[in-house]
DNA sequence: CTGTTAGCGCTTTCAG
DNA sequence: CTGAAAGCGCTAACAG
């Protein structure tokens, strides 16, 4: 039924039809400004006409440019990363750049072999969340510039969404609502994130003049956040999750146990990713996500212009987002 | 600090150090069966100690093929895509071919424009619930390869999730537990998904002798659920939604207004997006998104591969996840 | 302001 | 089994 992809015209048919050599075309698209405006109108509107597209790959051939990126995520399927990618997509697209998406399926290996397989085919390369080590993502930046989103490594040009300060917010928030004794729930120990966030509840409650208890769960996820809810020892009246997933599991398990959020019991995610959608609806720290995508982009282009990867260092602020799963303790 | 890309050793400084032709060295890599077995690991290992590369580029340019598909969709946010793109992406890898992503913004226009950009560097592009008009898809395809998911145009190879198939199984099901009187919240009245669900669902009720009213809400969202849970009428003990995030809406509502969902009220969804991340669980039906996203690109490929898009119609059915949203009709 | 020429890195006949 | 030569479509000197 339907033919393979018609055969593009090119610059040389584009040539014939306006009557010009092909390098008038090339300029008639890149560089308008040499031309005498009469003939740029005539060649556009041969190209019009014939439906030519440039061919990007003798473009690139010749240019060594390639008007593309990449963007490497661990895993589309967690929520914190679509709005990352969608900025950077929408920012990219803007700059006339087309983005290739890799999945590394929180797995270094296969991230490093993605990295490697796009490093020849774009102009450079953002890395969301590396799961690699220090080891392999500097080997990584020898082969294409990189820019990366939450992962600090010095020497190379980096997006940090901070959440320590919506978290110090989430903390004083807390001890305003009269919250004498509370609880911060870890995510993974190594992350650069967790460790924002661990320190910045400590260091806030002190300042505060409350207690604060830590707790640790494998891996940050829903089943997690129920785990970990089992486990609270007496006498906090709110909690503070590493991320949205693990507060929604531990709304979950209050819910299982009768105990009313936020009547009789505080909560405050982190990334708020989980939007409005939960009942009652999650009080949580913004994330930046779309910012720091759209940065990362803006940082990579920016670098790739000058021509020289910089040790930029971009860090990207948070605040408290108030919604209903957090009240005046009890009785206070 | 970081120079700019170190420049990737091409082929003829592999060809140097081997001691062969470029011819050769090409062969090794894409025909190796024509050269002795030494040939093959002499160049090889050469190209292995230089770091090459091959420029995806010169060999597009040289070729006429790619290597690499694009993927647009209507919105990454919309957490029914993520699970397509990543099969898709995944399936893509694993047979050497890399993956764009346009991210359409819900946008026909804009996804219009995303795969003309694409159609010049890409073998073939997947069309995931498009938002354009059937004249533009047919202008697209007339301009690149392509294969749909969810959109059912005769002569473009499509993937079609049919959920019918499941929702009918959640009519069976709830008559099953005693219900005699259900509601289907329909989605958008011109997508393909909802004609779908909503003729199958009267359908089933009608074969089950129960019966069945139906709502509208103007878009799929968390709050229009909420809005259509005020709206039902006297009589109905279950309901069935367009989406999850309908589902889930009407559970919030209905758990304001202090009806217990499943001991008073059930309710089921349909994708499968809220996993078991809701309170109670929700049940509802499974949307082979994956699947769909593999067998697309799988389809892809092969036409590529035959050389030309045949009318491929791949029907993929669903079925009932039951989880703790429904329960048998309160007094039955 | 416009054209001529050369060549990016690769694959593919065609000859050995 | 291996090599020489040509050329994919484009852009960047270099001349007019």
């Amino acid at each position: 039924m339907k033919k393979d992809k018609a055969k593009q015209p090119n610059i040389t048919e584009v040539a014939k039809a306006a009557n010009v050599s092909r390098t008038t075309v090339s300029r008639a698209f890149n560089n308008p400004e040499l031309l005498a405006k009469e003939t740029v109108q005539r060649v556009l509107q041969a190209a019009e006409n014939l439906g030519y597209a440039s061919n990007h790959a003798a473009r690139a051939l010749r240019t060594g440019r390639f008007g593309n990126i990449a963007i490497i995520v661990p895993d589309i399927e967690n929520p914190f990363f679509p709005p990352v990618i969608r900025a950077a997509q929408s920012r990219a697209d803007a700059a006339g750049v087309c983005v290739f998406l890799g999945d590394a399926d929180e797995n270094a290996a296969r991230e490093e072999l993605l990295f490697s397989k796009f490093a020849s085919q774009v102009d450079g390369i953002v890395l969301v969340s590396s799961r690699m080590s220090q080891a392999q993502i500097l080997r990584c930046a020898s082969l294409c510039p990189l820019v990366l989103i939450n992962r600090d490594i010095k020497g190379l040009p980096r997006v940090l969404i901070d959440s320590g300060t919506g978290i110090a917010a989430a903390v004083r928030h807390l001890a305003a609502e009269g919250h004498r004794h509370i609880v911060y729930v870890n995510g993974p120990i190594n992350s650069w994130s967790n460790q924002q966030r661990s320190e910045s509840a400590r260091e806030e409650a002190h300042r505060c003049g409350i207690t604060i208890d830590t707790l640790s769960v494998p891996r940050p996820t829903y089943a997690a956040g129920k785990h970990a809810a089992t486990l609270f020892p007496q006498g906090p009246t709110a909690a503070i999750a590493f991320d949205d997933l693990v507060a929604q599991g531990l709304m979950a398990m209050l819910a299982e146990q009768k105990i009313k959020v936020p009547a009789a019991f505080s909560i405050v995610g982190c990334d708020d990713v989980l939007g409005e959608y939960l009942f009652p609806t999650l009080t949580t720290v913004s994330s930046r996500t779309a910012d720091a995508g759209k940065s990362a982009v803006d940082l990579l282009l920016n670098l790739l212009q000058e021509g020289e990867m910089r040790d930029v260092r971009y860090l990207l602020d948070t605040e408290l987002i108030l919604r209903n799963s957090t009240a005046p303790r009890a009785g206070s």
